[in-house]
DNA sequence: GGTATTCGTTTACATGCGTAAACATAATCA
DNA sequence: TGATTATGTTTACGCATGTAAACGAATACC
C-alpha cells in the first residue's frame, strides 16, 4: 500500500536519522507540522501495519527504524509521475521546466556535468 | 481542490480532443479502465464541482471541455514532486533517474540539444 | 398518450487519510 | 499502595476517492 503524504513527513523524519522514539520523532515534526502526539503515533502506526517502518522495544518504549529505503520511496513516486504524465520519458520532463523557467543556473550546470560524466563513461 | 487519479483519466481523454460528449468519454476510457457509465459520470460530476471541465448543452446531452489545461495539471504535479523529494531541484531529479538507469539514449540526446539551445538563446 | 430508452443528478458505500481523543498498561512517585 | 505519568493501542470522525446503483426528467417509439 501506499505512502500518504503525512505518513512521508514521518518517513522524512526517520531518514534523516534512526532509531527515534516516538518523542523525538514528534518534537522533529513540531517544525513543520502542528501535530499532537496522538498524530504520530496513528501515523506511526500505520506505516508498521505498511511494513514502512519497524520497532524495537527500548525500554518502556519503541524505538523506530525506516525499513522503506528514501531510494524506494523517491523511485516510486517519480517513476509514477514519469509514467502518468511524460510517458515515462526524462527529456519531456526536463523540457517542461525549461518552458516553466524552473531551471536555474545551478541546475543547468549541474545538468550539464551529468551529460559529460554519462559521455566519458560510455567512451 | 486537487485533480484524483481516476478524474485525471478523464481529463486526459479531454485534453486529446474536446468538447466529448459523456458517452464518448465512456468510449475512450473503455481501453484503460473498465468502468461502468455511472462511474463516469460522477467523476464528470466531480470534475464540474472543482471546476476543472465546463459542461454546455447540445441537445439532449450535455458536451465537456476542459477548463484546467494540461499545462497547468502537470506543472502542478511536477512541482509538488520536485519540491517534496528534490528540494525544488530539476538537476537532482534528473541524477536520480541517471543513477536508476532510467535516462534513455534518446532522453540524453535530447537533454543535450536543450542545454545547447539554452546556451544559444543567452549568448 | 402511455411506455421504453436515454441522459444527467443524487445517493450510496467501502476504503484510505488527516487528525486526534479515549483507553490500556506499565512505570514512577508520594 | 494508590495516584500520576508516560507510552503505546484502539476507536472515532469527517472528508476524499473509487466505484457504482437508484432516481428523475426528457425524449422516442408503439
Amino acid at each position: 500500500m501506499a505512502i500518504s503524504e503525512a505518513e512521508a513527513v514521518i518517513m522524512e523524519v526517520l531518514w534523516r536519522q534512526a532509531p527515534r522514539s516516538a518523542e523525538d520523532i514528534l518534537v522533529q515534526v513540531g517544525a513543520q507540522q502542528d501535530w499532537q502526539e496522538g498524530t504520530v503515533k496513528s501515523l506511526l502506526n500505520r506505516l508498521l501495519t505498511k511494513k514502512a517502518v519497524k520497532a524495537e522495544r527500548d525500554g518502556r518504549r519503541y524505538l523506530y527504524w525506516p525499513r522503506l529505503t528514501r531510494e524506494q520511496y523517491v523511485s516510486q513516486e517519480s517513476k509514477g509521475l514519469l509514467d502518468r504524465l511524460f510517458d515515462g520519458r526524462v527529456a519531456p520532463l526536463v523540457a517542461h521546466f525549461s518552458e516553466q523557467r524552473k531551471l536555474s543556473k545551478k541546475d543547468i550546470a549541474e545538468l550539464r556535468k551529468l551529460l559529460q560524466e554519462l559521455d566519458d563513461e560510455q567512451s
